[in-house]
DNA sequence: ATGTTC
């Protein structure tokens, strides 16, 4: 099915949905206009999954702000397209799950070393990622090898990374470089259901699966020196490691259960939708701020996740290499999310203000001399973290000043192209393990047929996708990021 | 993404 609504080219990198489109039903009335940020290039295959009529259906949410954006990398998703981005008035606007996601908190980690790609073979490369495959649960269902109790998880959810650096899982000064300092205060755990805590207490500090990952990676471009410099990246061939993962069953139980709850505020509230998965409710309404509140346990959860991952990493390098992860300078360059609604400041229209920010597969990118920016890296902007798909590149890229016209916001990975049915059907995990070793890249995979899923043709070119941000300004390119091992889940 | 089918 091909979407064929008026996709009109504002420039080089922007493609605009007039707000007088009516829509497949002619019914539609758009409150503002629609924008993808694209090239010539990309629309055939944008066009293709029909996600642009998903990009006119948010303009009609009560109380949006501003226009309905998309990134580069958008692709159909439930509600909101993946690649979504939509501000909301503090006082008039809603909050939808759909334009979050099912994935609460899904996000990227980056920690760096000051090991060289020369001082590592491929033996220890396999040795490093084994290791990490053994003290990281991986794939789908996997169970954390930590227990906790109820109470335990309840301070998970109140305290996010917060408790994981109390309880030895971190560093003192890690914190100070994640999204919210890994914790936003407002978690209320009276919000969650029994349910979802059930499923989260023994997924905890795992790393599941589809594109979910830990990387081995090679710094292989520079593109902006001082800024890579402010982010501890000293020179090409410096190795990182990037985690790629969630908050599991937990972020997915908490949305199926406000999902329902918001279905029901819709008639309560009385409120008109195209689509009924754009379920949502007023932001000031009880339904909204109980979203709110369990959202930000999920967060919460997600970056706990991330906090415990990166010790076990810290912990597998220290035993392979024999040395410890603080001689390593294993330290966090930095932590973003890119599923998640947040009540920001920005300017809009000359002027400041509150907006909830709906960020669905998009990656928070403030520039300079936002406050929420951590000191050291207050003069370049944010670190924005966009992993590739498997196999591929992955980029380091810095906020920018302009992206205050997306809202703070900019593109979160490759995007798929080619469904997860199709792509089982089209590659076997054998053969894509065996095209990535031709590639000098080992793999080590929890399950052969999410590593046919995940296969990279089923994927964009994530440097299409970066560059259309560079291009419109909303991002900044800093380094280029290749893999050299890959824990799969 | 996901105890891939509430």
């Amino acid at each position: 099915m091909n979407w064929n609504g008026p996709l009109l080219k504002m420039n080089d990198f922007r493609f605009e949905i007039p707000s007088n489109y009516q829509g497949v039903q002619n019914n539609l009335h758009m409150k503002t206009s629609g924008v993808i940020y694209a090239t010539n290039g990309m629309i055939k295959s944008i066009r293709m999954d029909y996600a642009p009529e998903q990009v006119a259906n948010v303009t009609m949410l009560p109380g949006i702000v501003g226009k309905s954006l998309a990134m580069p990398d958008i692709h159909w998703g439930y509600g909101f397209p993946i690649g979504g981005v939509a501000a909301m008035d503090e006082e008039n606007g809603v909050i939808s799950p759909g334009g979050v996601g099912y994935d609460i908190n899904c996000g990227v980690r980056l920690l760096r070393t000051n090991l060289h790609f020369t001082d590592l073979d491929s033996q220890k490369i396999q040795h490093l990622v084994d290791e990490m495959f053994i003290n990281v649960p991986s794939g789908l269902g996997s169970k954390a090898k930590v227990h906790l109790n109820r109470k335990q998880l309840d301070d998970v959810l109140k305290l996010g990374a917060k408790w994981a650096i109390e309880n030895g899982y971190g560093w003192k000064e890690d914190p100070e470089y994640i999204e919210e300092h890994g914790c936003l205060d407002y978690a209320d755990i009276s919000k969650v259901s029994n349910e979802a805590k059930q499923r989260g207490a023994p997924q905890l500090g795992s790393l599941g699966a589809g594109n979910h990952f830990l990387e081995i990676q090679k710094v292989d471009e520079i593109y902006d020196e001082s800024a890579a410099k402010a982010f501890g990246i000293q020179n090409i061939g410096q190795i990182m490691v990037m985690i790629h993962t969630g908050s599991r069953g937990f972020g997915h139980q908490v949305c199926t259960d406000h999902l329902r709850v918001l279905g029901q505020a819709v008639k309560k509230y009385n409120i008109w939708l195209p689509d009924r998965q754009l379920a949502c409710a007023p932001v000031t309404s009880k339904e909204g701020q109980d979203y709110l509140k369990a959202m930000a346990c999920a967060a919460n959860f997600a970056w706990c996740n991330r906090q415990m991952i990166v010790h076990w990493v810290r912990e597998s390098f220290g035993k392979i290499l024999h040395q410890c992860a603080e001689d390593l300078d294993m330290g966090i360059v930095y932590d973003v999310c890119h599923n998640i609604a947040k009540l920001e400041e920005h300017e809009i229209e000359g002027k400041k203000k509150k907006v909830y920010v709906h960020r669905k597969g998009a990656t928070r990118s403030f520039g300079p001399d936002k406050q929420e920016v951590p000191l050291r890296y207050r003069d370049v902007g944010q670190p924005v973290l966009i992993p590739g798909d498997m196999g591929t590149e992955s980029y380091l890229l810095r906020g920018t000043k302009e992206s205050e016209e997306t809202f703070g916001s900019t593109c979160h990975g490759a995007g798929r192209v080619m469904s997860r049915t199709q792509a089982v059907h089209r590659y076997r995990g054998e053969q894509i393990i065996n095209q990535l070793k031709q590639k000098g890249i080992y793999a080590h995979p929890a399950s052969w047929k999410v590593m046919a899923e995940e296969a990279p043709d089923a994927y964009k070119n994530v440097s299409e996708v970066v560059n259309v941000t560079h291009g419109a300004g909303i991002s900044s390119k800093v380094v280029k990021l290749l893999p050299l091992g890959v824990v799969k889940g």
